[in-house]
DNA sequence: GCTAAATGTATTATATAGTGATACACTTGT
DNA sequence: ACAAGTGTATCACTATATAATACATTTAGC
């Protein structure tokens, strides 16, 4: 599709049922593994395909296939070569920002961030070690590939990431890195995790994390973290480009409004 | 939430296998069912709820959920007193978006006419009788809610939705009207049946819809349905202030570029 | 402050619902 | 014209989910 936008593979996906657990549904489990199968594919999915990259045999994909293709949680491609996901899930999708506490609070905080401050403006929700997308409010010049809701990106390389890390203990972070893929985005990506615990310490001495080409070329991030009951469950994140934007006169502007939005958004959940 | 955002609830969902389909599992429907179960509220919900929702007895739902609260589709409400859809839900809305053609198309040719019109651009799908939102990019004076990616809108009432609609035949027009609930949403909405069609016929003369305040107050919008195969499988949307434009003004500025915008997308479909 | 209702959780015997092997017709590509 | 791959269908078996019941905790009503 474009470059400069990568997505984090979600954690590894378990769809068994661990010993004894007697309620465990595992014909529930399946439907949600036979949609999972799309996650990191390209194109649409001949029932074999599904049956391979979901784990289950050709039957019982047969069959689930059939059942959400009832349902229009699957379909088949325009082309009638094989099957996506569905438009029923969208109505999920809704459910799932909608409900969200942070999702309904933030976004009018946001909405007014964007007037003060004419740059993108993202709202992200913590997922153990990576960020979801919520939305997104573009700046006027809108370069980059619209990032899609659901899109994820690494905790430990973004800046609203990082200001999440910083809510956490020094050791919850050195646990949550071990468990992250360190991948080496860019040139500067920061791989070492002490490296990297050392900028968290700093974001959560100044409330707020820079990040300046780790994750994207030509592109400072400011992030501010949300937390809830001293949790954090998402950050805020304003970008802005390189080319118009040195990296201190981005922090002087962006920071203390970001980090405004921030507190007034904590205040109301 | 706000005032101005509307959602039309799905069409009444069906989970159950018709008589003699074999091949139907409804233990994959009863996971979805139990998802279903949030559309429409606006609160975590308690297990009773959800099996009162879902049409499911407590006993299966409590397994149910349980199975998909451990695979994270169902999380516990932050102050712990229900549940609510949870965000691995948002990999499968990123995986229906990436996936789609018409916002794989759409996205880069949706860019660059916001460029050329500085108005809000929406890109939504055609699921029957109603339009869901894929995605929107604003305009820089964003006054309204933002829009949530997957909420629908009625085909009837909607600029997009004519224009979608203009692209079948009159006969299916009016099967569709005739199963869509024709909801007065403002005072200039249209609910006749055959008014709306006369709305829809000039649209495929034009090979556009206007609709101005029949959805929304004070918003002119401009829609151009696209179509694969014949069929219409979306609709792209260009939408103004009132306060800014008259109706007459935003259609000559509007409605060609968005044509040829549409025509692109068309074209390499 | 105490009862009553509602919450989530856990355990069972039973039979129903899903399994998985096998088979077939049809399309696609070579 | 063939072989490999597609989606579809059937069926006897038993593994799987059921639904009824029970309990410990929390919440709400009076």
């Amino acid at each position: 599709m474009r470059p400069n936008v990568r997505t984090t593979p979600g954690k590894e996906l378990k769809f068994e049922a661990e010993e004894g657990d007697a309620l465990f549904v595992r014909s529930a489990a399946r439907a949600m593994q036979v949609l999972a199968a799309f996650h990191g594919v390209n194109k649409a999915l001949s029932l074999s395909e599904i049956a391979k990259l979901s784990g289950l045999d050709r039957s019982a994909t047969q069959r689930i296939v059939h059942t959400l293709a009832k349902l229009d949680y699957v379909r088949r491609s325009s082309d009638d070569r094989g099957y996506l996901p569905g438009l029923r899930l969208l109505d999920h999708t809704l459910d799932v920002l909608r409900l969200d506490p942070l999702v309904q609070k933030a976004t009018p905080v946001l909405l007014e961030l964007r007037r003060s401050l004419r740059e993108r403006i993202d709202l992200s929700l913590s997922d153990d070690t990576r960020m979801i997308y919520a939305f997104r409010i573009q700046s006027k010049r809108e370069t980059f590939y619209a990032t899609l809701v659901g899109h994820s990106v690494p905790a430990f390389a973004t800046a609203g990431g990082r200001a999440a890390l910083s809510l956490m203990t020094d050791d919850e972070v050195r646990e949550g890195l071990g468990r992250s893929e360190l991948i080496e985005y860019t040139a500067a990506t920061r791989t070492d995790p002490e490296e990297i615990l050392e900028q968290v310490r700093i974001a959560r001495t100044n409330g707020y994390a820079v990040i300046v080409d780790e994750y994207l070329r030509g592109e400072v991030a400011i992030g501010v973290g949300i937390s809830r009951d001293g949790r954090p469950i998402g950050a805020i994140h304003v970008a802005g480009s390189l080319s118009e934007w040195s990296q201190d006169e981005f922090e002087r502007q962006a920071a203390p409004v970001a980090m405004e939005a921030a507190r007034d958004i904590m205040a109301s959940l």
